[in-house]
RNA sequence: AAUGCAAGCCGUCUUAUCGCUCCGACUUGUCGGGGAGGAAAGUCCGGGCAACAUUGAGCAUCGUACUUCCUAACAGGAAGGCCCCGACUUGUCGGGGACAGAAAGUGCCACAGAAAACAAACUACUCCGUUCGACUUGUCGAAUGGGGAAAAGGUGAAAAGGUGAGGUAAGAGCUCACCGCCUUUGUGGCGACACGAAGGGCACGGCAAACCUUACGAGUUGAAAGACCAAAUAGGUCCCGAACAUGAGCCGCUCUGCUCAUCCAUUUAUGGAAGUCGGGACGGGUAGGUUGAUUGACCCCGAUUGCGAAGUCGGGGCUAGAUAAAUGAUAAGAUGCUGACUGAAACGUCAGUAACAGAACCCGGCUUACAGGCUUGCAUUUUUU
């Protein structure tokens, strides 16, 4: 498996562990995202990624395609900056209300998964 | 050649690196292959499919509304009819039309106007009478009273058949001709209708996108429908096994043991019920998974029938299948477009940008959005021969 890879396991689809995100995950501000974590009460061998932007903000499914997949992407190529444990839920919601392009985007998502580890660190 | 209109079609491409999803191989992590649209959109119609409901009929409700045809079906399409508008070469072309019924009933018709549906007399017109004035002494003018008259003016979306002639005091379908209308009828056409004939002086204003009437159609809910498999936990039913339970009393106390009592049946010391523990089976069912779900009213080519929409026959093809939801990111180049610069122009250089938009059970339509390009037809202008 490619240091690159990003295959279906490491994205958060059960509805369960998305709910318990959303209701119990700690969160923080970091435009153009707001980021929510929760320690995987599974036990699963990869963090769990899920990425959003908001049909209030991006009425055209273009658009909400777009910036997942550049949100996507940039993980993907960054995720290895992440600390191997404790094993996370993250949910990446995009909260700007313009479309930004793929170099601010992954600046942005760099800078929130070295905050994940400075988190991790104090507990 | 350019511009405009209409119809149809296309609607960025290539390479490299890193990735995603499905399928197939095998050496089980590698290789090979497939991977958004013309609208995937709006969810406005129609169907397939599924579950539930369902004796039949009527009423109500909703929808449709020139005709015939196509179709699984439609509010879609084709061909045609009629009406309206525009153009000119005046009988052709182009465009538009919710285009059934207003002689079944109810209702409405603002403003303006004298009068708006049982018509109506404001001005002007005309006849008769009375009074006054003038003079050429029977005429004219003015005022007033009583009639006639829907022809003229003006108002209005609309003024109660139209035009012309006769007629009359003035007028009027009052009469006549032509046109229109109504009734009856002939011919042609599947039909909507068309072209005629005879009779009738004409009765019947508009609005049905007001209620309504007529004809035809419609069961309800949608893929989060439905079908199947089903972990763990809790609970249910059944079966098997084990221990016999609870209370009191006795041995100093504990364990063990013994005695008595406690639900039902009786053969009076056994069986059953209930309860406890362990194991098993069954069924319901949650998370989750499979299916529905990608071979279809499918696509392409050819033949044939039909004016056409389409139908039939033959051959070939398999063309996304995700599910918190794949089809991407970065770089380079090409292509198109836009802008700037240079220039007579082309070429060129630089910069920017890549239309509208993302499948969600599947089809047939409709509607809306769309940078740019291509093809065909028509019209106009210019150039050349």
């Amino acid at each position: 498996m490619g240091k690159f890879s990003f295959h279906t396991g490491e994205r958060l689809k059960k509805e369960k562990l998305i709910k318990e995100l959303f209701s119990k995950g700690s969160s923080f501000n970091l435009y153009p995202f707001r980021i929510m974590y929760l320690p995987n009460p599974d036990d699963a061998p990869f963090h769990q990624v899920l990425f959003t932007a908001s049909t209030r903000n991006f009425k055209k499914a273009v658009d909400r395609n777009k910036i997942k997949r550049r949100s996507r992407e940039a993980y993907r190529l960054q995720k290895a900056q992440l600390n191997e444990t404790p094993k996370l839920l993250i949910g990446f919601i995009y909260i700007a209300k313009e479309i930004l392009d793929y170099n601010q985007i992954a600046e942005a998502v760099s800078k929130a998964l070295n905050r994940l580890n400075e988190v991790k660190m104090k507990k």
